[in-house]
DNA sequence: TTGTAAGCGTTATCAT
DNA sequence: ATGATAACGCTTACAA
């Protein structure tokens, strides 16, 4: 453990019985040398197990060669996968990722974002409650630094990689009135700190709307609920009149399933679910999840691929928003005609069609 | 758009009317200063917008407050909700974290590691392929740089929090043999670059042959069977005399139950699964997962508070092993007596006991 | 082709 | 209490 003083261009420099700058130039193969000191120098690099300095260079260059990247959380895979695609975009280039998350706290977020701004960082890709209000961000933009946003939908003056969640959502809404059912819920955890859970739900909302359907009924629950299965069947029992849930992620549409079996509710006879986001896992279950497949990695890759460019001079314009599909899944069926405001609990099995669309009901 | 030229100290010293060094001393609190010019000081930096450039205080004070780190891949979510940990724990301390991750490639692993160098992180906590035998590794222990490592058992001169996986693997075979079953399987993915797996499979190997049970056949797979079920059904089906196999991972576990179903095999009738990690969602399915409880949030915890302790100048030893637990779950049961070598899928379902601990068979 | 020196933003030392 | 000034490690004029 003999800390190891660190080699520095200098005694590069020394050791080759050269000037720092002809060191400096060789290295970088940045100006002319003499094959002879050329040699020497790379010797006295090689033997020291000299390294560059990424600070120093950052002082005297300007550029840190960091990109700063701020989500809500990693715990969640819908952002690990995001950032995954950010570093996957970033690796070849010479960036490197200085990462943050703000636990769904806007206070969080701005002083993430002032930190990342400290250590200078050379562009910004985040995701945060309320990118519209964060002082912080406002001045990176002032500052000229690029930044590209994650899954917020186009806000001003931002560039974002995003699905259209309210079109998306839009989709569950004809989904579930196609196959006649008429009261629906949305099922949200902290709907106040995301705009795409509001989008989604707005989205729905509309949709219903349009097709003649109920309002649908907004059920917003904290993380209490979404862990304990048990406590989130309270809740859904309170709602005994619902045919049909669209959850605004796949995790809480399992979890929905999970409380109603406790309740003794058969998915989908008495109920169907449909999920948000397309996790890998929702394919592989029994019975496959009905959801909105997106991509969070080609979302991430996204918002590097325009950094990068921007970090390169070019111009980045708003892209189109990514591309969604509904999955169909056995989590969604026809519902049960047995199923009337308080007929819940039929023990008589509907049969297990296929989700197939109907007509819509006007 | 007005690129705003950055503000230095030296701003804010010509704005107060005063030197660096008091400005420096004010904004720090790091020395004498009248009252006047604090508050000059102090105005001068509020109506700038100062803030201190990490970059210039990383280059004097040779301390970057940068915690490099690295693991395999972040669409593991094993491996997102470590990195969380580490956060979590960083977030108060001042600490920022740069990120890579390696895709479980050894060559990446190194190269990471010496960017991170380059930048000066001032610690390191790391997931590798194999830590071992990276050179860039050992330079950085050679520099004294504090080191964590996550998810790896002991290793010669590295602090690492970990689960005992040899044990942990062990307690599956003892499950396995408690209920009756002989002919065990374990399912790998990445055999060759996981020493956690090569661990799991090892005690699971001992285990099995302590209690006397014929050695476990070891299933390698690669990504495209891991996504795709019906390829790994093809596989699953060369070893129709399995009536227990051990994933080692809980995504892996939920795989090859869709792809048993595919074969028309029940579980746990006709094939049991364990699984390891211990996943939330393994917990919400309609046949709840067995498998081995950990927790990769507190692995990440653990990591960060050791390398806090050694960045103030603690000396840190290794700590034990974190639990871990054996999660009952309803994809274990005892071993379909019709299921001989090759009466798979006898249509006579077995009752659907509860996991009962059996005298071991010898 | 090469070396000297200025400057990047900060803090610590040392006079004043 | 305050302010020059010298580092820190690097690149880039500018001179030689």
């Amino acid at each position: 453990m003999s800390k190891t003083t660190n080699i520095t261009i200098k005694d590069v420099a020394q050791s080759a019985g050269c000037g720092v700058a002809t060191a400096s130039r060789v290295l970088n193969n940045s100006g002319p040398a003499s094959a002879d000191v050329r040699e020497r120098v790379e010797r006295a690099a090689r033997e020291l197990g000299f390294s560059f300095s990424a600070i120093g260079r950052a002082l005297q260059s300007r550029r840190s060669m960091t990109v700063g990247c701020l989500v809500p959380s990693l715990a969640n895979p819908v952002f690990a996968e995001a950032v995954q695609g950010v570093q996957a975009v970033l690796l070849g280039s010479g960036y490197q990722m200085l990462i943050s998350c703000s636990n769904y706290d806007a206070a969080a977020d701005d002083a993430a974002i002032e930190m990342l701004l400290a250590k200078k960082t050379d562009a910004l890709v985040t995701t945060m409650v309320d990118p519209d209000r964060s002082p912080a961000l406002r001045l990176a933009k002032k500052r000229g630094i690029p930044i590209s946003l994650m899954f917020h939908d186009p806000l001003d003056g931002f560039i974002t990689s995003y699905v259209d969640n309210f079109e998306a959502a839009k989709e569950v809404a004809r989904q579930f009135a196609g196959l006649g059912h008429r009261r629906t819920g949305f099922l949200a955890l902290r709907f106040s700190t995301s705009d795409r859970s509001r989008n989604r739900y707005a989205g729905f909302h509309s949709e219903c709307r349009t097709r003649g359907l109920p309002d649908p009924v907004l059920i917003e629950i904290g993380e209490a609920e979404a862990n304990q299965p048990d406590l989130l069947a309270a809740i859904l029992a309170q709602h005994p009149a619902l045919t049909a849930i669209f959850a605004s992620n796949d995790f809480l549409a399992i979890a929905v399933q999970k409380a109603a079996r406790l309740l003794g509710w058969r998915v989908p006879q008495d109920l169907s679910v449909v999920g948000f986001d397309g996790i890998e896992i929702g394919r592989l279950l029994e019975k496959p999840l009905a959801t909105i497949e997106t991509s969070p990695e080609a979302m991430g890759r996204q918002a590097a691929s325009s950094l990068l460019t921007m970090l390169q001079g070019g111009d980045t314009v708003q892209l189109p928003a990514l591309p969604f599909a509904f999955r169909a899944g056995a989590t969604l069926a026809l519902p049960n005609p047995e199923n009337g405001d308080d007929g819940r609990g039929a023990t008589r099995p509907s049969p297990d069609l296929p989700a197939e669309p109907h007509a819509q009901q006007g």
